[in-house]
RNA sequence: GGGCGCUUAGCUCAGUUGGCUAGAGCAAUCCGUUUACACCGGAUAGGUCGUAGGUUCAAGUCCUACAGCGCCCACCA
């Protein structure tokens, strides 16, 4: 068998990406070349240059990746290749997030579809049909990165629930605690009554809807009509407000009145606030301070008595025994039926009104007074170790101010610009966040109460249940952000054996979190932005006085062919898996990279897909050419000047490899793959490779030589510029080169100009 | 109510700080079955860069207004 008889054994045609890709990530996997500590003593690293890090934005466990995790992968991939590639100590750390409601609720679910109520569990049986649901996504989620290729180090794989990360919760919950940021309270908060939770303001979305507008007065003998939707709320109203601008109420600010609304006794102050729109309805609003956020405000203002009249299964609770225990909807039609009777109902109209629903249940949310745990954003602290410019150690700031300050300084970059503005904004209209949820799954809030012998209730905060009998601790769980707020540290050993509250700066001192935080780049959907982006600012400017990256990248959605949402309930939802099968993982991740720019929505393309997956054979077609070719190429029969036109191909390929860097360093990524796509179909295979042919079999040696040597050149830089983007093929043709010294293309040096 | 984005070839989209005859993929038309690849090659056609003004030696790129589409935030009880 002679050489290209042996060629065409190893590069069997077609391109068959399924028969190459297990293998090739094994091999990865096999050399340690995710793991940066073990590229440095291999030398893969140099572990002089600053280290580049990343931390996985984790998947929620509720179930497998979706497109977007696929491009998510994707875009990191590219960024931690390259500067592998470019010698930097490189890591990409892995890992899940339990995601508390959604998994909650997901798994209620499934066991409602085998018959099993969540009441008919404990709470133990019930967590553990949970994490026994978690483990088997995780594995899942696991085994769908390895199939994109993604080069995370698996030796430091993190889970928000695992112990770890448990201790970093309770850690900062104490430290928040202890510098008075954290504290309980009776407010109103978003309950969503399907869930039997509270939800953030940001977990709620609105709904357009029509809603009927009824004005009417609460008695005949009252002198002030009132408009509202929601008539049965007004049970529970303690107070009419009017703009003090307002001069048809002036005579009755200050005054109280006694009335007989629907069978219950209402006392209603007359008061004045700058909130209330005259244009709107009459002009008074009748304030409901238990039931409307707004209200709430204005009665805090006024020192209102506030009560609760709808409970937390959106039923009444009022002193009058008809109404008393109906759903909402019932006593509206009640009460709206009693005004008309008493002759009391002046109009009926209807208007536009936005519904508020938790976008995790679709329950309507009811807003309720409720002792829960907020986290103050506006309250002054002393940061005590910080090295965030602008803002030393020792000095007074707010969380909004210290969120604020690192974007704004430019500290911390966003990509692109323009989401600088929405963060801002979001910022500046931030209100206290409600990070207690009552539900079971997820990290139970580190609080111990216990009643002591004069029947008071003893409170302990901290990382342990306190010693003795009677301490039982607080039910409630954090909400989901909390713990994942603390990713970019938690990830990195923090808290670890310091004591936190007395020698944060000891800290810095072990291993990761001084190497590699604050991490390089944070590459995640522009959807969450404000979920968890301003949440891991907020955590890691307070607890650790240092940004948690310097660079915020935000890619879009991806779409289906149509524009449409992907998801589960349209139907049109994807396995990035799927594709993987079909047209190779590099064709995958090169359609959703090229074309894409950050913080775009972007669609999947079939034509892409099909596109690039020729693109890949092409790659290994034209390496099985320049193989074959070459096979007798000896470099030290290649004349030392080449040619003129070898001399300008690879000089183009120079200069190609020199813009190509300058995108990749400038996260220009879907910029620099079209250019090597475009470089290597129609310049290196359709005009070099042709005309290298003639001289290859000319007689001229020296042509002959230069050719070959030109070819085999170009042919490594392309396959090493290319890796990043198709790491799969770009290995599998490294590995039956003679490019192949003793590391993986993995780990090869980044082509630069000489 | 406030803010943002998009509008470029039939379709889906690039075009980095204003600078060469405006690009890609797919689709279309014609030719080619020469030993890397038919998951191929060569060629052709196709755009007054949403509209109207403006700045400039020069505008797809900057400014202003308008239109259509989409998104985010706030929210009127």
């Amino acid at each position: 068998m002679n050489q290209n008889e042996k060629i065409d054994k190893i590069f069997l045609k077609p391109y068959n990406p399924l028969q190459h890709e297990e293998e090739t990530y094994m091999l990865w996997e096999k050399e340690s070349v995710f793991n940066p500590d073990k590229c440095v003593v291999k030398k893969y690293s140099n572990s002089k240059e600053s280290p580049f890090s990343i931390i996985l934005p984790p998947p929620n466990v509720t179930g497998s990746l979706h497109m977007g995790s696929a491009l998510m992968l994707a875009i990191q991939d590219i960024l931690v290749r390259f500067q592998r590639m470019k010698g930097r100590k490189t890591l990409w750390v892995p890992g899940t997030d339990h995601a508390s409601i959604a998994t909650e609720s997901k798994v209620e679910k499934i066991l409602m579809k085998q018959k099993i109520r969540r009441t008919d569990l404990t709470k133990e049986q019930f967590l553990e049909k949970v994490d026994e649901f978690a483990e088997s996504q995780r594995k899942e989620i696991k085994d769908q990165i390895k199939k994109m290729g993604a080069s995370v180090d698996w030796s430091r794989e993190a889970f928000t629930l695992d112990k770890q990360r448990e201790e970093a919760v309770k850690t900062a919950f104490t430290i928040l605690y202890e510098r008075g940021l954290i504290k309980r309270g009776e407010q109103i908060v978003n309950w969503d009554p399907k869930g039997q939770t509270t939800i953030s303001d940001d977990e709620i979305e609105y709904q357009e809807g029509k809603a009927t507008l009824y004005t009417f007065k609460y008695a005949k003998d009252f002198p002030i009509s009132i408009a509202t939707t929601r008539p049965e709320t007004k049970v529970g109203d303690t107070a009419v407000a009017v703009n003090p601008e307002d001069k048809r109420y002036k005579e009755y600010i200050g005054k109280e009145y006694e009335v007989n609304f629907a069978g219950c006794t209402l006392k209603i102050r007359i008061v004045e606030d700058k909130n209330v729109d005259p244009e709107f309805g009459t002009g008074a609003l009748g304030v409901t301070p238990a039931h409307s956020k707004v209200d709430w405000e204005i009665a805090q203002e006024h020192a209102l008595p506030w009560y609760k009249v709808i409970n937390e299964y959106a039923k009444m609770e009022t002193s009058n025994p008809e109404i008393n225990g109906l759903k909402t909807t019932e006593a509206r039609e009640y009460i709206v039926n009693w005004l008309k009777k008493e002759n009391l109902l002046e109009k009926e109209e209807e208007i536009d009104q936005n519904i508020s629903i938790s976008y995790r249940s679709g329950g309507v949310i009811e807003p309720l007074p409720k002792l829960q745990w907020f986290i103050d954003v506006n309250k002054k602290f002393t940061l005590p170790l910080s090295s965030i410019p602008g803002v030393e150690a020792g000095k007074k700031v707010t969380l909004k101010e210290l969120m604020l300050h690192v974007v704004k300084e430019g500290h911390i970059k966003i990509i692109p610009e323009r989401f600088d503005k929405i963060y801002y904004n979001w910022i500046e209209n931030l209100h206290d966040w409600c990070i207690s949820r009552q539900i079971w799954y997820g990290h139970q809030i580190p609080v111990w109460y216990k009643e002591n012998k004069e029947s008071e209730t003893e409170v302990h905060i901290g990382i342990k249940k306190p010693e003795g009998a009677g301490w039982v601790q607080d039910p409630d769980t954090l909400d989901t952000w909390f713990s994942s707020g603390l990713w970019t540290f938690s990830t990195l050993g923090w808290p670890g054996n310091a004591d936190m509250s007395e020698k944060l700066k000891e800290v810095k001192k072990r291993g990761d979190l001084l190497e590699y935080h604050p991490t390089t780049v944070m590459e995640t959907g522009a959807d969450i932005l404000f979920f968890w982006v301003a949440r891991m600012i907020l955590m890691s400017t307070s607890l650790l006085g240092e940004i948690p990256f310097q660079t915020v990248y935000l890619h879009g959605m991806v779409r289906d062919e149509k524009g449409r949402k992907l998801s589960k309930s349209l139907g049109n939802n994807i396995d990035p898996r799927d594709l993987s099968k079909q047209y190779g993982t590099d064709a995958v991740r090169l359609s959703l990279i090229i074309g894409t720019r950050p913080g775009n929505d972007s669609r999947v393309s079939l034509d892409k897909l099909k596109a690039y997956k020729h693109f890949a054979n092409k790659i290994w077609n034209a390496s099985r050419f320049v193989f074959e070719n070459t096979t007798d190429y000896n470099e030290k029969s290649t004349p030392e000047k080449l040619p003129k036109k070898y001399e300008e191909y690879v000089k183009n390929c120079l200069d190609l490899a020199r813009e190509v860097t300058e995108d990749m360093e400038n996260y220009r990524f879907y910029l620099a793959g079209e250019k090597l796509y475009h470089y290597f179909w129609h310049t290196f295979a359709d005009i070099i490779i042709e005309e290298a042919k003639k001289d290859i079999n000319g007689n001229n040696v020296d042509l002959s030589n230069a050719a070959k040597h030109s070819l085999r050149e170009i042919l490594r830089m392309n396959l090493k510029m290319l890796h990043p983007f198709m790491p799969f093929i770009t290995e599998t043709v490294w590995q039956r080169s003679p490019f192949l010294l003793n590391r993986p293309l993995a780990v090869e040096s980044w082509p630069t100009k000489k």
